[in-house]
DNA sequence: CGACAAGTTGAAATCTCTCAATGCCTGTGG
DNA sequence: CCACAGGCATTGAGAGATTTCAACTTGTCG
């Protein structure tokens, strides 16, 4: 392969250069020769709350990142429940396991807020991975990271109780969701019932029970989906 | 890079060539001129019943395959307690987590059976990489496989019973373990209680009584680290 | 044999699940 | 403006499962 050496004539601007996430993108370092593929068949996607980036059992369209918004990722069962397996911030890049794997995507992408999304087409992005091995070393990172959080959730699945890993993944939330209001914190949870409860891994019901608890106990106060806590020494992104 | 060109004269017979697991190694094809640096310092090693390849915090050392035996991935948690997170079988590839993100273990590595394991270390490792992104994309590859099994876990905790989950993971030790033996399939369980249970998630009394209650539904017949099961439509690999 | 670790059993307390009923909120149609 | 359907969320109650701690048994290895 040959790589376009840069010119100050050639020089296509990068697609992502605007992006606030262009430090740290995959896309970036690249070839030189490979950002006008990038620029060329780029595309930003703005999505609804609750609509469908894609499916569970699509092939896969290219890989994602999330640049706006909040993007869930379920997996859809048998028996008609489902599971709610990771919430993908701005900046996280979404479809790269299936993108490496050349398969089926495993889990449905639906935005929970209004989003916008960036994707490169799959036979785009396999171009840039073979010129620039580096995206695919970064492509790697990213799988790093997604397997250190599933191992986290599996040992705390393993180690703490519910009603724990309910607090822990509500101080989670509230760090991205949350803003001081005088002598408390207040946010407005993104997700419904529901998706808590399969983000804890109990039912509908027993969420209801747990987050009753925790109210009684004081620390955390909620109202629908909006939840309050005392604002001591939290970081608030 | 130069790559050297193979001729039947400087052609250096891959290090891996005789391993069992050679077809669907990450390092092969590679470029002819890593083959050298692969069989210069690669590294055979044999670990006996309970010892340990790394440490949880040991900064990484390099890429391994397990080529026989069985080795247990656990995190020790500050409590004292740990996880067993998976059993790397002959074929797999350990220490790529590390590797990749050029970080600390995060988990312990210890023989449960006598074992042997191949060393490439880490800064060969990278020269390889970087000469064949090829076994890049491999150890991509083997991440997603990660991903997945760890993202099926999680779904497991979250929709079975501890009990079935038992029994699923008394199968697949089966498939790997057992041998027909007239009517019925024996296995020798790997594993300790205790392990057992961490890989189910709970403690050791409640797998007791799991083993116990599974016991008496008369599919599963145990006697110490012995199982047995009828032999019927069971594929023993 | 004896000591120590590993595994099992017992019993009470706690937690969770399931299913059914009720409450709350919102948007629609009269 | 009001009533009401429909979906989400909460609550109740009983059955079931799990945890914990302690006692006891079994197995192992010197």
């Amino acid at each position: 392969m040959i790589h376009d050496r840069p010119t100050a004539a050639s020089q296509t601007p990068h697609p992502c250069g605007q992006c606030q996430f262009y430090e740290g993108s995959v896309w970036t370092p690249i070839e030189p020769g490979s950002v006008s593929v990038l620029a060329g068949r780029f595309h930003r996607r703005e999505l609804e709350a609750d609509q469908v980036l894609f499916e569970q059992g699509d092939a896969n369209q290219g890989v994602f990142c999330v640049s706006r918004g909040l993007i869930a990722l379920r997996t859809h069962h048998a028996d008609g429940t489902s599971t709610l397996l990771k919430l993908a911030y701005p900046g996280e890049v979404i479809g790269f396991r299936s993108f490496l794997d050349n398969g089926n995507h495993k889990t449905e992408a639906r935005a929970l807020i209004p989003s916008r999304v960036c994707t490169v087409a799959r036979r785009d992005a396999e171009r840039v991975v073979r010129a620039s091995p580096g995206v695919l070393a970064r492509l790697a990172a990213r799988c790093v990271d997604e397997i250190d959080r599933n191992q986290a959730r599996i040992i705390a699945t393993a180690t703490t109780s519910n009603k724990e890993r309910l607090a822990d993944t509500l101080m989670e939330l509230i760090e991205r969701h949350g803003e001081v209001d005088g002598e408390v914190i207040r946010a407005r949870l993104p997700l419904s019932r529901k998706d808590l409860a399969d983000l804890i891994g109990v039912p509908p019901e027993t969420l209801s029970r747990l987050i009753g608890r925790l109210g009684k106990e004081g620390f955390f106060a909620f109202s629908g989906r909006e939840v309050r806590i005392p604002a001591e020494g939290v970081r608030t992104a």
